[in-house]
DNA sequence: ATAGTTAATGAAAGCGCTTTCACAGAGTGT
DNA sequence: ACACTCTGTGAAAGCGCTTTCATTAACTAT
């Protein structure tokens, strides 16, 4: 029924080889005969057969995308930025999302398998070796975004300077007593401790120790997942303490959200009583008036999706990983605007 | 390299429809035989092979979305619903994101030829005809979602309802001018005007009149987005009216959120000078404390996933449309709560 | 026993491409 | 004129599955 290359080869007059040529490389075909295939393809409307081509050419033209929590915006927003380039790269974007441990494992285990996708890109977390090594022997590139592995390609930020930048901010501010929220302690595997959360704060500590504060284990807290809920309950936890601080940052946007709703509901004021700083800026940052590190995580997608485009492509690239900036944004929640109108 | 079915067939001793045949119907062979080959399949880790399983029963175990703006939380949280399905249900999801008519022409174009996808979920909007019959000559079916159209699967909400109990609560709230802001107002395509944003007009004109209120065009804004920035220059022009609404309903969170940072940077206070409404419910929806109507986003993207997984597999799905609840959530924007209180 | 089913299996023919290989025919150099 | 390289092209062999079809073995019914 769906026309096929033999179709047009027979219409064209030619053989099936030549047909598929004019649709390939281009190269040694007459101008005239490549003029006759071309009708031929024109008039009946033939589509080449993505199915056969990639049996044949042995690969999806896709780049799949492992993200762990889909609820994250600042996943989101990565996301935005690889589908912004894949499309423009002709590549189809699959989405994987694995909300348990145990998922990740089965779905690693069945993409490092089948060829579903020709090249991968994993947001802020490291497959464990076994894996890695499937991807390669699989030809399967692997590329990270939002974290740092020395044996991938990864696209990352310099969070031990972001944790420094944005306690220091706090710092400069006065504040003495400075809480600080990540998501989880425990490395997710045993890739070794450069988790984000785990990096901004060590850049949380190194601020304090250069400030002659003590580190008190006591103000650090974990609030299992970048969400609000999440977020609020850490805070609980800090405030309530015998000494609570007077700061509070927060590994991420959504918990630094999730301290100020149970800031408020508590009847502190922002700054004025608790002063809040974020890590990303994502959209609700700038609505909420929260300061905050940004991070250019549309533009951490887009990196992530060329390396990984390029390695597919099998070029070879030299340098596949990069560090992308970051930056402070002041606002509202962190209390220095508040000094500047005062002053 | 990789071991094919061929190696496994050689290794149990057997010919490879047999391997085929355990692999698939599991029906017809001999129970010895199949544990044979089970062990041989165990023995060389054997994995068949995707691209030509796709080939050869000519799909390719994927849902595909297509989605306007990636940027709309909304139908990211559509999404999510929509992938949580689908891995449970085994299938593989790619997306489509196109972010000007010019791009989803050809984007629909090409989908609607090579089997990209099985099935296929599109967001907010209806296809052209000829995009539509295409998908139906290769039996790839198609369910919106967030959208009504008769013709085709459809998981909506009542928009015109939705207007009304917004705009209803308004009115009760004391209102009399009202204004409402809708993304845009000319039908994307020729499909007729039952776009969610004209629905939710109607629904607003529909309380407007049964409150003996005339309908002032002059209080309808377009946006042209769901965004913040384009929500807020939208309420800059109604606000700027020589008679200003005294509350604005917006077609969404997103366009509420604008409206009350606008107000806001006008000195104007939120629900005193200015009473907002969304809708949507999204997740910052709560955090802002704004009143809106939820509907359930990612209840839509499980129906739509279920609706085409079911069709994709050939079943006969006898009410392939449905209709899902809305309800209007008040919180502070409104200002019910304000009076409440005092009351 | 004998014909008539049914169950289990392998050979082989697709699926629709890409790619290798061989072979004409046209140039080139002597 | 003759050997010698290129170009342009088609036949055919994959790619690794599923599925049809024929065949054998085993089982029922007379």
């Amino acid at each position: 029924m769906p026309v096929t290359i033999y179709d047009v080869a027979k219409a064209a007059g030619v053989g099936i080889s030549t047909v598929s040529r004019v649709l390939n490389d281009n190269t040694n075909v007459r101008a005239e005969t490549r003029h006759r295939v071309l009708e031929a393809i024109e008039a009946l409307g033939y589509k080449p057969n993505i199915l056969a081509r990639n049996l044949s050419r042995n690969h999806v033209q896709t780049v799949g995308v492992v993200l762990s929590y889909f609820t994250n915006p600042f996943q989101v927003a990565v996301l935005q930025g690889i589908e912004r380039f894949s499309s423009q790269a002709g590549l189809d974007l699959t989405i994987f999302s694995m909300e348990s441990l145990k998922r990740r494992e089965t779905l690693l285990e069945n993409l490092s398998h089948g060829r579903r996708c020709d090249g991968l890109i994993v947001i802020s977390f490291t497959p464990e070796d076994r894996f890695l090594q499937r991807f390669q022997r699989y030809h399967i590139p692997v590329v990270i975004a939002d974290f740092a592995d020395e044996r991938i390609p990864s696209i990352y930020v310099d969070n031990v300077a972001g944790g420094y930048i944005a306690t220091k901010h706090l710092l400069d501010l006065g504040h003495t007593r400075i809480g600080y929220i990540l998501d989880h302690i425990e490395p997710q595997n045993g890739s070794g401790g450069n988790e984000p959360g785990a990096d901004r704060q060590k850049g949380y500590q190194r601020a304090l120790t250069e400030a002659g504060i003590a580190f008190d284990p006591k103000l650090v807290s974990e609030s299992g997942l970048h969400s609000r809920e999440r977020g609020a309950i850490a805070a609980h936890r800090l405030l309530n303490h015998p000494n609570p601080p007077s700061a509070i940052f927060a590994a991420s946007d959504m918990i630094a959200l999730g301290v100020m709703e149970y800031a408020r509901s508590q009847g502190l004021h922002i700054p004025g009583d608790l002063a809040v700083v974020g890590f990303d800026d994502i959209e609700l940052a700038s609505f909420a008036g929260l300061t905050t590190v940004r991070q250019p995580m549309q533009e951490m997608g887009r990196h992530a999706a060329e390396i990984v485009t390029r390695l597919m492509q099998g070029e070879k690239v030299l340098r596949t990983s990069r560090q992308l900036p970051i930056e402070l944004v002041i606002r509202e929640t962190c209390g220095a605007l508040t000094l500047a109108e005062r002053g």
